[in-house]
DNA sequence: GAGGTGGCGACCGAG
DNA sequence: TCGCCACCTC
């Protein structure tokens, strides 16, 4: 068993230098400009400690804080400390923030990160007793649904009947709630391919194993078995963090939370910090009841609530309030603004989505003409496919902008690409990657032969890249696909000679080079191709500061965000979920119609439970801002192609009305009034008129399901679905829509 | 046996 | 509208 104390992170030497002494002498200065309760959640620091801290109360202050108290006074040093966030970016902020208040001393903080890169280090000391072997790689999502495909189709379990995703999406849940294949409930595993997911479920982590890979639900799962295997693990690691420091604690999910619990013990230093009117991760595992239930679980523990905000103004905050009041399920809390009254919300109305993101361009023309700064402004979205029409407009005007959080860099087709060419060359054993590239660019390597490949490897228990090499020595292979092949292998062979001495940026050019894989995209000429080789060049530029291949490869399996380039005056588009942390003077906010936000699969899925969340996600975005928010929702948007029309969003009608303006609606320029129920329907950004016409208790619908129908713009008609008055309709002609039930007649 | 084409279902959100 | 898979052709 490995110790973790001989490892140098903690006893380095350097790590102890005067400075406590030092620090606490100037100990006060650090405290002086913190709030009574901030200042208490910095200087209590014996036992369990939660805090509550609202949006924009000076959080992120009060935690590098306490973290700099705790250092100064040495009550640790940085190596005792684990501090963990949920995002890579929170990890990079906080590390910058107490560098700012401590020096270079941050370096020293090596449990400083993501649950997931803490995951990763924890299992690469101790890779053996999770059954891994050194140098284990870590499958993304696209890795893992092409090895559950592969699992599905040995079990003859059609995948029209049941996707890979539902079952990906299974295993993802059993693992967040700390379950190994034996303990899955048996009701649970049986709505899926006959009975078999659970069987399933065993056989991936068997094939992860043979692999000698983990998925991203595997870095909490293994440790936390490991801790609770080994009792004398256990206990070095309780006596190592010194203090624990949980940030975003609402969004833990049960592995994170027993791991946590493990590790701090009844009395432990643990500090959790987070807002349960901020959960907005329950369809990936969170649990607000961790942080409901914070003090059964830690009888010792002290409370601290954070409600005085620093980032909004009055209207928005107050708005805020009002509407995240409509929630049952929290502890309940009222921020206060410690800044001016400032400037009503703004809520607009639109036609379309095209026109809304006119309007929000326009405005975003005007804060730069006004000399105000894009960077400081952020249009943020419930679904990124509301991205696209925003996109378009910022283009067709040339107002900069960049996307935060859309398709990933490294999941794109042509970085996923170079990256397998990397990883084989890395570890040739990496069967997935060897597979994803053997074929790309065409080189006459088929399907048969790379099914022979696989049924080899198989039988001789090898790598896919071994059965290769074998293969093509035995010549056993149809000429056609055995030269190929061969010289596949020699580049791969020659490729890994160079790695041992070239920066791995300077490899990643000889590679796509030599492959043939840039001269792919060059002769394509899609008008996607041109993006596709930026992206290649941004890859190879990425990896400059990089010196070793398998430190690039592993930062990229962690960091799903491609580095931004610099700060230059762009606004910013993202999704809701993203903005989490952020704020920005102005925000915008489209989009806010009933089915898309709140979402319909949310409330289908979840009921009241999944609207609550879609509120928490309103109360999120809205509080980003802090001197002006725009929401605005359009009556009609194209959604996968085709024009769906919707109703304004509830929560608009929760906005307490003292704090909203309504903002003169120039809709429908310059177009002529729609021939039917596509305006009759749209109620208009009069919100008393809304309200009265769309009564809570909704009328029966007088249709049923499954129904002929006749509407008088799209025709004839079956209705799929229904929901009060708002029918989902298959149309013969105009395909499927959702329209008022007032506006259809049976047919 | 390799490579091209048409039909079909999908996108809510993240590490 | 797009990407994937099944089918089809050379």
């Amino acid at each position: 068993m490995a110790d973790p104390f001989e490892l140098d992170d903690a006893h380095h030497p350097a790590d102890v230098p005067p400075l406590s002494q030092q620090a606490q002498a100037a100990a006060a200065p650090y405290l002086g400009g913190l709030n009574p309760e901030q200042r208490e959640a910095v200087s209590h620091t014996g036992g369990p400690l939660l805090v509550l801290a609202g949006a924009g109360t000076g959080k992120t202050r009060a935690l590098t804080t306490r973290l700099a108290h705790i250092l100064a006074t040495g009550q640790a040093w940085p190596g005792q400390i684990l501090a963990v966030t949920f995002t890579n970016k929170a990890a990079r902020e906080m590390k910058e923030r107490i560098r700012a208040l401590i020096g270079d001393m941050v370096e020293g903080m090596a449990w400083l990160g993501t649950f997931h890169s803490i995951g990763v280090k924890f299992l690469q000391r101790h890779a053996e007793l999770a059954g891994l072997k050194s140098g284990f790689s870590i499958l993304d999502t696209d890795d893992q649904l092409r090895l559950l495909k592969q699992l599905m189709a040995a079990e003859n379990i059609d995948e029209k009947r049941f996707p890979a995703r539902q079952l990906a999406g299974m295993i993802d849940d059993w693992k967040n709630r700390g379950l190994t294949p034996d303990r899955v409930p048996a009701g649970e595993a049986a709505g899926f391919a006959h009975g078999k997911a659970g069987l399933l479920y065993g056989a991936y982590q068997q094939r992860l194993k043979t692999l000698n890979a983990v998925d991203f639900g595997d870095l909490l799962l293994l440790p936390l078995k490991v801790l609770q295997a080994n009792a004398d693990l256990l206990a070095d690691y309780r006596q190592r963090f010194r203090h624990i420091l949980v940030d975003e604690y609402q969004d833990t999910n049960v592995a994170q939370y027993l791991l946590l619990r493990l590790l701090a013990g009844e009395n432990g230093n643990i500090c959790c910090v987070g807002d349960d009117d901020q959960s907005i991760y329950g369809w990936r595992g969170a649990q607000v009841e961790n942080i409901l239930r914070f003090k059964t679980d830690f009888p010792a523990a002290r409370i601290v609530r954070l409600v005085r905000n620093y980032r909004s103004t009055a209207h928005i905050l107050s708005a805020a309030n009002g509407l995240i009041a409509h929630n049952k399920a929290r502890l309940g809390k009222e921020l206060v603004s410690e800044l001016g009254e400032g400037e009503k919300v703004v809520v607009r109305a639109h036609w379309d989505d095209a026109e809304e993101a006119r309007a929000i361009s326009d405005d975003l023309e005007a804060i730069g003409r006004h000399g105000g700064r894009l960077s400081r402004a952020a249009v943020l979205v419930r679904a990124s496919f509301q991205m696209r029409p925003l996109e378009e407009r910022f283009i067709e005007i040339g107002l900069p902008y960049q996307v935060i959080g859309g398709p990933r860099f490294y999941e794109r087709a042509e970085v996923r690409d170079a990256l397998a060419y990397l990883k084989v060359i890395h570890a040739p054993a990496h069967d997935l990657a060897f597979a994803r590239i053997i074929n790309v660019p065409k080189r006459g390597i088929g399907k048969t032969t790379e099914q022979k490949l696989h049924a080899f490897a198989r039988a001789e228990g090898v790598a896919l890249y071994r059965a290769a090499e074998l293969l093509v020595q035995r010549e056993e292979l149809a000429k056609r696909a055995r030269a190929p092949l061969a010289a596949l292998l020699a580049d791969f062979a020659r490729w890994r000679a160079l790695a041992a001495d070239m920066p791995p940026a300077e490899l990643a050019g000889v590679v796509l080079d030599e492959s043939g894989y840039v001269e792919m995209w060059k002769k394509d000429t899609s008008p996607k191709a041109e993006g596709r080789l930026d992206n290649l060049k941004e890859l190879v530029r990425s990896m400059q500061e990089y010196d070793t291949l398998g430190g690039f490869l592993e930062h990229v399996a962690l960091v799903m965000e491609a580095d931004q380039a610099a700060a230059a005056d762009k606004v910013t588009l993202m999704t809701m979920h993203a903005a989490k942390g952020l704020e920005f003077d102005t925000v915008f906010l489209p989009g806010w119609e009933e089915g898309l936000f709140p979402h319909q699969r949310a409330l289908d899925e979840n009921g009241e439970a999944g609207l609550e969340e879609e509120r928490r996600l309103a109360y999120v975005a809205l509080t980003r801002a802090k001197r002006r928010a725009v929401i605005s929702f359009a009556a009609n948007r194209q959604v996968h192609g085709l024009w769906q029309n919707a109703l304004p969003s509830r929560f608009i009608d929760e906005l307490p009305k003292a704090h909203v303006e309504i903002a003169t609606p120039a809709p429908f320029m310059g177009r002529p009034m729609p021939a039917d129920d596509d305006m009759s329907h749209w109620r208009g950004p009069d919100l008393e008129l809304k309200a009265a016409a769309d009564p809570p208790g909704r009328a029966a619908c007088r249709f049923a399901v499954g129904q002929r129908i006749f509407h008088q713009k799209f025709g004839y008609g079956i209705i799929t679905a229904a929901d009060g008055d708002k029918l989902t309709i298959s149309f013969e002609k105009a395909g499927r829509k959702r329209v008022m039930a007032a506006f259809v007649e049976a047919a």
